[in-house]
RNA sequence: GCACACGUGGCCUAGUCUGGAUAUGGCAGCAGCCUCCUAAGCUGCAGGUCGGGGGUUCGAAUCCCUCCGUGUGCGCCA
């Protein structure tokens, strides 16, 4: 339930009812002022046209012809709006309530009927993820668990690209390089453990041509559906796979469901698009490689030629993805795609490939910038780069040292669980944080930000509520709230009360930057209130105020839980 | 070169979709606040040509054009 719908509903009709006796039915926007000037807004500049007056004079007129109304509490005209207060006892009766009430399940939507198959992460299993890609799982798994919270059946997915020159290089490696061979690494993980191989296999097959016939080979074989190479290098896929799923269970990324590449070359459903393709009146031959002319498809430069075979008639990344997309339409009802912006070419093909095989179905893309490192973009081969256990791990690290700072008085194993919650939790919203298009620049600084709008910073006001519940014992919970109407305990509920549309706005938008905007924005509010307004010691306030305390301790595990973050209850 | 995206105080960022009230927060800086529910906190101060220019509009950070800067793409790679 939003306990702000009855109030914005009650200014709603009663601007309707203004607007009407001065005869206009003309739709209208009600808005919430974010400077605070007033709870909610109609701006009356839209009305002038219709009205032939200034719209300053239109609120004015307005406000003077509201009705009576019960749940807002003031009304009145300024600069060409027409502002609403709410009734400060209502809100926080209805708010309070609802909260309690609803628990884990406030600030979730109705359940929607559509099922999403949301697919993220898909690196190429012949490295550990670094942090230039760090974006990629956060984003999905963020925005799967908004889209969760607004009522939607989502499941997540991973494609595993178990196909191409890479991997087969890679499983060579592994089969024809001696360990002894290679350098150690410092990280005991599948994921790192294999990483020398793969560079000494690079190596061996540009100095060495026996070796590159030998990786031309096993590919072509992997082409023709060699069952036998095939399971060799998806075993080599799966274990560098481990060693990624790994890093993303250490910040709490859940994939569903992983699908194989090679399922779509051994399945025949690769060859069969590349069939459908052929077909297409647009489809044209380039000495024996098949290609879409997308001339005139919004598309530019080279990239109108879009070619789904080689001249060998084996096929290409792309045509096995179209594969993978029918697949995921048989599947969903939607299909987002979280991707690098350098997929953006290859997704405006897919699309357009999509159509010409008749369907009128294309997943919705959302492309994140690449994160790089001050010293430029980051490349394992040139060694520039920063893996996501490093960052991972330093997180942990700094945090335990703060954590040592101030909590001494817990055991050593408690100290390291909250530096876990701590340093995790702040890796996840420091992407988060910010809108997936924008260009980020790494900095160790600010990916360990402990204070300020942080993760820490939410978690704090969480853990700072617990303490306050804990010392209060069994408290009564049907204490009327309509009594919380000081300035702290208003500005808190209203935040309180926001909830429901922000989740909203986040998963049906795809805006999960403005999460960690919200769960500032409350943990702020609620220190606050923490500072200036006793609660233990508030007499006869007390049982409305732990009920407020309460609900913002729900309010924030609830919103931690939507980013895939911890609410500890102490730290 | 062509295409797509991004550019907001020293640094990071909201607001841009859907034009509207004094442009949101944070970091760093300065000055304060722990006999009182955890100071990872709170309060105050200082800091802005919203990349530049032009246009549309009663009104532009927001829409259009152009220029500049940054990123990405323009493989019979994945």
């Amino acid at each position: 339930m939003d306990p702000m719908s009855q109030f914005r509903s009650e200014a709603k009709s009663a601007a309707e009812e203004a607007f009407r006796s001065m005869g206009v039915e003309a739709a209208f926007d009600i808005e919430t002022p974010s400077t605070g000037i007033a709870d909610l807004a109609i701006p009356c500049f839209p009305l002038a046209k219709v009205l032939r007056k200034a719209p300053v004079a239109i609120a004015q007129e307005a406000a003077g012809k509201l009705p009576a109304m019960k749940l807002v509490s003031r009304a009145w005209a300024e600069n060409g709006y027409l502002n609403f207060n709410v009734d400060k006892a209502a809100l926080a009766a209805s708010t309070v309530r609802a909260v309690l009430g609803e628990g884990p399940d406030y600030g979730r939507g109705q359940d929607k009927p559509e099922k999403v198959l949301l697919e993220h992460t898909s690196v190429n299993p012949t490295g550990p993820i670094h942090v230039g890609r760090a974006r990629n799982p956060i984003i999905g798994d963020t925005l799967a668990r908004c889209m969760r919270a607004c009522g939607y059946d989502v499941t997540t997915e991973y494609l595993v690209n178990d196909v191409g020159k890479q991997v087969v290089l890679l499983a060579w490696g592994l089969e024809h390089i001696d360990p002894s061979e290679v350098d150690a690494v410092d990280r005991d993980k599948a994921d790192h453990r294999l990483v020398p191989f793969y560079r000494k296999a690079n190596q061996m097959m540009e100095a060495d041509s026996e070796v590159a016939k030998q990786v031309a080979d096993m590919l072509v074989r992997f082409e023709a559906g060699d069952a036998e190479v095939i399971d060799t290098v998806r075993r080599t896929a799966s274990m560098m796979l481990d060693g990624i799923v790994q890093s993303l269970k250490a910040i709490n990324v859940q994939i569903d469901r992983f699908t194989w590449e090679s399922d779509f070359i051994k399945n025949g459903v690769a060859r069969q698009v590349v069939e459908e393709l052929s077909k297409c009146a647009v489809c044209r031959e380039d000495k024996g490689a098949l290609y879409l002319d997308l001339e005139g498809c919004g598309i530019h430069g080279r990239g109108t030629k879009f070619f789904f075979t080689r001249s060998d008639g084996t096929t290409l990344y792309t045509t096995r993805d179209i594969a993978y997309h029918l697949n995921k339409f048989g599947r969903a009802d939607r299909a987002i795609n979280i991707l690098g912006e350098d997929q953006k070419l290859g997704q405006a093909q897919l699309a357009n490939a999509l159509r010409f095989l008749g369907k009128d179905r294309a997943p919705e893309c959302i492309f994140y910038s690449f994160v790089s490192l001050p010293e430029g973009r980051m490349s394992t081969r040139k060694g520039v780069v920063v893996y996501l256990d490093d960052l991972i791990e330093e997180a942990e690290e700094r945090a335990m040292e703060e954590v040592r700072k101030r909590r001494d008085d817990l055991p050593e194993e408690k100290m390291k669980e909250i530096a876990r919650n701590i340093g995790r939790g702040a890796v996840r919203y420091n992407i988060v944080r910010v809108q997936p298009e924008k260009q980020l620049v790494f900095k160790w600084e600010e990916a360990m930000n402990f204070e300020g709008n942080s993760a820490p910073f939410v978690q704090y006001a969480h853990a700072r509520a617990c303490s306050i519940l804990r010392k209060a014992g069994d408290f009564d919970r049907s204490a009327d709230p309509s009594v919380l109407t000081n300035d702290y305990e208003a500005k808190l509920i209203k935040e309180l009360a926001r909830f429901p549309s922000v989740i909203e706005e986040a998963g049906e938008k795809a805006r999960i930057h403005l999460l960690p905007v919200y769960c500032h924005d409350v943990a702020s509010a609620f220190n606050q209130f923490y500072t200036y307004v006793p609660v233990l010691k508030g007499e006869e306030m007390k049982n409305a105020r732990l009920a407020l305390v309460e609900a913002t301790r729900i309010v924030l595990a609830n919103a931690l839980n939507t980013l895939g973050l911890s609410a500890p209850e102490e730290m």
